[in-house]
DNA sequence: TTGTACGCGTTATCAA
DNA sequence: TTGATAACGCGTACAA
């Protein structure tokens, strides 16, 4: 029963008694609706028992552009696109005709890169900035994709940018460690691969508020954290990168017998739900990504139309004191 | 210099002064290699120079099928098909010829979902099982889909299943605590949509190992933990459905002023970095998913080519023994 | 109100 | 060795 090919609108017509273009009209509910209802009935009721699927393919082909937004952007839990956002940017694109996908997993770059999703003849890609190359625009831009958006640290020129705005979480963090009456300034900077530029992001915007702040790179990891808790000399707050690095140096700050906020303060970000779960309770910075989505679809849509588009601000900060500052 | 439309192979071979299927030839290595170097890098040279990028649909519309691997599955972190996993797959699939790509996030399903997918033409579909139906699956089919692999807790009749053993996590658990001497077990089920149904599977493993379990139904909330905490007698193992409700229950019985392990036994899943940092240290089960990419890379290859396969098993367990239990 | 005919870019067959 | 040519499935201008 299922050995067969897959139905083809010509099938649909065959079996509707029909021309293909009939077909067509039908399923694609053409304005000039000049078709009469039961005809339209019999069409519907044919693809319907043939299990008829239109070929996105060759519609491509026809028209000229698939209606796909291609998604290039790392996949970091808790970072940006977190799972919660995508969904509600698939919707906002669903609603407006697009389809959304996100293409594979690796992190090839550059003209190569460029070359693989331009094979799909996408309506829109967004890609990881650091993945853009001039190149590899360039052969976006040749094979028709209108609307070209890159997302994170360094803007590439010629796109627009959804901007993660990661100086100012340095920057709003040290502000309140300096409020809290802390004047010296500890700003850490993970090792970790991809984490690493924006802990220099957010050390630059903790660079910004005009004190002196020094850097530790530090490794996710408990003797680095005992080390580095070691080398304080008391009084010092401390702007951990992010919740998980905060976790980190609360525990290490336990053990090496450091009171919070007494003999330091921390202060995190991204208002993790386990973050709520030290004693004291952590301190942090939460992005507000609420809005992420509708603007995203808003600028991806507007650059399919041709319209000129400014970049987007993802997020916007909000201090969430608790008891760790 | 871009406003035009993109450049076909046709456009190719009239640059390169050769017919349109000697590009063809060229540009996919085709064996019967009886073209002269001199033409082929004419060919080549005036690929590049056009920015020339093969149009995707167009082949799929003549060979058939697209090469894609279409992943329908939840993007948990940290669940079984977290990014590194995913990562690895797509470099095992995109070494067998396949194209991997998540198809949008939201969670659509059945007839619906199946039509949207099929369009696609893709060689395989992943999707988590309660995303498919009977019917849906006979879409796909119909649609020449020639791999259609289930991920996830109930299996489905028909299609070869992605396992993900939660029963195993249970009763590895509770067999843990049954031999550090616990007596009376509790298991947490977490209340929030998505986790419960998994919660569920764990219980059932946890009961497996013959001894009464009690299961307790519990929302992510501090109020929740405590009063859960509050309900115990002492001298209970918990298991706590994974690391996260671990560390929820040991802030809560911190608070309330019992010890861990002393008074009451906790052990978690997953072995998250973090779950390190809680003193005691947590002891958790971890899952192994090493093998997970390359298994499910070898699926899906098998049955395109028409093999029969079986369910894959994309984990085994490892109990990790630190200080909570 | 419906059907005919063409073209989109690619691959594959066949003839030169 | 290479070059016409057909076919894939769909959308649409135009004819009937």
């Amino acid at each position: 029963m299922s050995g067969n090919r897959p139905a083809t609108s010509m099938d649909v017509a065959r079996a509707a008694g029909v021309s293909q273009a009939t077909v067509s009209y039908v399923l694609n509910d053409r304005p000039g609706s000049r078709i009469s209802e039961e005809t339209r009935a019999r069409v519907r009721d044919a693809a319907e028992r043939l299990g008829y699927v239109p070929h996105a393919g060759a519609r491509t082909l026809r028209t000229g552009s698939s209606g796909v937004v291609l998604l290039a952007v790392p996949d970091i839990p808790q970072g940006p696109l977190a799972t919660g956002l995508l969904e509600e940017l698939d919707r906002e694109l669903g609603g407006r005709g697009y389809t959304m996908v996100q293409y594979g997993a690796r992190r090839t770059k550059g003209v190569a890169a460029a070359k693989a999703w331009a094979e799909l003849r996408p309506a829109a890609v967004v890609a990881d900035t650091s993945r853009l190359t001039r190149a590899g625009i360039e052969v976006l831009r040749a094979a028709g994709v209108r609307a070209i958006i890159g997302m994170g640290l360094a803007p590439v020129a010629g796109v627009p940018s959804l901007r993660t705005d990661h100086e100012g979480v340095g920057a709003l963090a040290v502000r309140h460690l300096l409020e809290r009456g802390r004047e010296r300034i500890v700003a850490v900077v993970p090792r970790e691969e991809g984490l690493r530029e924006m802990g220099l992001a957010r050390l630059r915007g903790a660079r910004s508020a005009g004190v002196p702040v020094t850097a530790v790179d530090l490794a996710f990891d408990e003797g680095a954290a005992a080390a580095f808790a070691a080398s304080l000399a008391g009084g010092e707050g401390v702007f951990a990168y992010n919740d998980e690095y905060a976790m980190l140096l609360l525990a290490a700050f336990h053990d090496a017998g450091m009171e919070v906020p007494g003999d330091v303060a921390v202060i995190g970000c991204d208002d993790l739900p386990i973050s709520r779960l030290t004693r004291p309770r952590l301190s942090t910075v939460r992005p507000d990504l609420s809005a992420a989505p509708a603007r995203t679809a808003t600028l991806i849509d507007r650059l399919v139309r041709g319209m000129p588009c400014d970049d987007v601000d993802l997020w916007t900060l909000q201090l969430i004191r608790r008891g760790s500052t």
